[in-house]
DNA sequence: GGTAGACTCGCACACTGTACGACAGTCTCG
DNA sequence: CGAGACTGTCGTACAGTGTGCGAGTCTACC
């Protein structure tokens, strides 16, 4: 019986209003707003502050955007429009593609740790990101509802690796020294912490007694698990091998319906089920 | 140089007094703090409101811990502690029930979406389990670094799908409506956003077709996901089957050190290349 | 000239995290 | 017993926050 409480919003689903060009405009504030955070992280940001970097009041803001959570979904499109990605390339190199530029791009702004998958992701810049994603997808042969879960498996591989990284560089950079240096002067810190499981501390021994430093180390991981990610996902069964002609139609109303969808083999606990609601 | 800035602190960092045990503790704190969260979510915690609910001024917390953000430190931990890891279980079975039970912590208390991975996961409960999670790895026979890079995309994959799936849900939870309900009464919103996207349309329709609840279709998504990651990372090479005893120390010091690591195929597109400052 | 809308902004409100210092209870040592 | 010292609580205060409201200004068009 759907009542109201308080229905999902977000800039993208009203239409704007700006007829005028004087003055203030969104862009405006969306990219001082950027500016602002990149400068100085999200805590920095308050419209007071804003208002004041632009030359204006802190409410005349309020004019171009609802509130304080509008702007940032606009600025975090902006940073979706970061991600270049090429527009007819193979599946594998969409993919890589994507998924190297939202890492770079969510490593660049490092305050959005808190924002990148938390607020709605549905500006233009995302929906674009997406859909070459997804175009990528479909060509490599993903049927039905397999592209949704190809596309989404990427994008989430992608935030939780850059997400924690970005923190941690944000931290780093706090602390004024630089990727290297911290690295060394945690190692006290985590010998203690680690100091319970010797495996632990085994492997955090043996990631930094390479002599790579830390940023590159990463880099590293987030191949190797993006690698085999793509490779995974390339061996998935149920796809069909389309050339470069697309159609072929076989009709494929994927195994959820038919079959209710028990895969072959699930990844999933038995205490991890839950109850599903609907017939 | 290492000028100090602001050195890395965490709750985990520094011995904790309590030595007492009338009046409050740190236990009860984060207790409360965690049914505050769980009822009201977390823009409702403020210290005053904690302290109330407690029967404590909103000062008088600050004895017990340091500031908020060690205070949610801690209460991030606890739901660390809700993850159920098999002790001795096969690696894919362990990955499996870390994801799994990770994402049902994260769902569980879809708040903490802008904390997980942003926030230091250094407690012991996120410690044990990484533990859990590395050992079954390196009984898998990953070697050297790979074991790291193994846990890394496991965690990282689980925590990019779950958050986006646990803020949907929030604002879902917040609108009052069914999660089927929202996800009806979203269709013309999404129909009129993905306009200019006629193959995210499709896929979109396409999702929402079957008539599966959201929530399963999600979680079935993620067991896509998740056994295309499992997949990939079991097809890696440079691993060493290893049957039930442990050693066979072949010497492997992995390829990152002596053919300064170029994988024999990397997903990283030209442009997405940093700078690796150390030599 | 008048009026309707497009904007700007000062004020005010309720609320935040937390530094500080005053106070009370309890433990330890002489 | 008495004197500190330490543990723990809390009221007050400060500097800030997002933003609702209404009064004001500017511009375009009838």
């Amino acid at each position: 019986m759907t009542m109201p409480g308080k229905p999902f919003t977000s800039v993208w689903t009203r239409e704007r209003k700006e007829r005028r060009e004087q003055g203030l405009s969104r862009d405006q504030i969306v990219r001082a707003a950027l500016d602002l955070l990149d400068e100085e992280g999200l805590d920095a940001l308050s419209m007071r502050k804003l208002g004041a970097r632009i030359g204006a009041g802190a409410t005349s803001l309020y004019w171009h955007v609802a509130n304080k959570d509008e702007l940032l979904e606009l600025v975090m499109d902006e940073i979706y429009g970061e991600v270049r990605t090429p527009a007819d390339a193979s599946w594998r190199e969409t993919a890589g593609a994507v998924a190297w530029g939202l890492r770079g791009a969510i490593l660049a702004h490092p305050w959005c740790v808190g924002l990148v998958g938390v607020l709605p992701s549905i500006g233009p810049n995302a929906l674009t990101m997406s859909d070459r994603l997804l175009k990528a997808c479909k060509r490599a042969g993903f049927q039905g509802i397999d592209i949704d879960f190809a596309v989404s498996a990427v994008i989430a591989y992608t935030l939780g690796a850059a997400t924690p990284e970005a923190a941690w560089r944000s931290v780093v950079s706090r602390s004024g020294a630089s990727p290297c240096d911290a690295q060394t002067d945690m190692v006290p810190t985590i010998e203690r912490l680690a100091a319970g499981y010797p495996d632990l501390l085994e492997t955090y021994r043996e990631y930094s007694s390479h002599n790579y430093d830390p940023l590159t180390a990463r880099q590293v991981a987030f191949d190797y698990g993006l690698l085999a990610l793509l490779d995974g996902l390339d061996a998935r069964p149920g796809r069909q091998e389309v050339k470069e002609h697309e159609g072929t139609s076989r009709t494929e109303t994927t195994r959820m319906t038919e079959k209710s969808r028990t895969p072959e083999r699930s990844s999933m606990p038995e205490r991890s089920r839950m109850p599903r609601t609907r017939p």
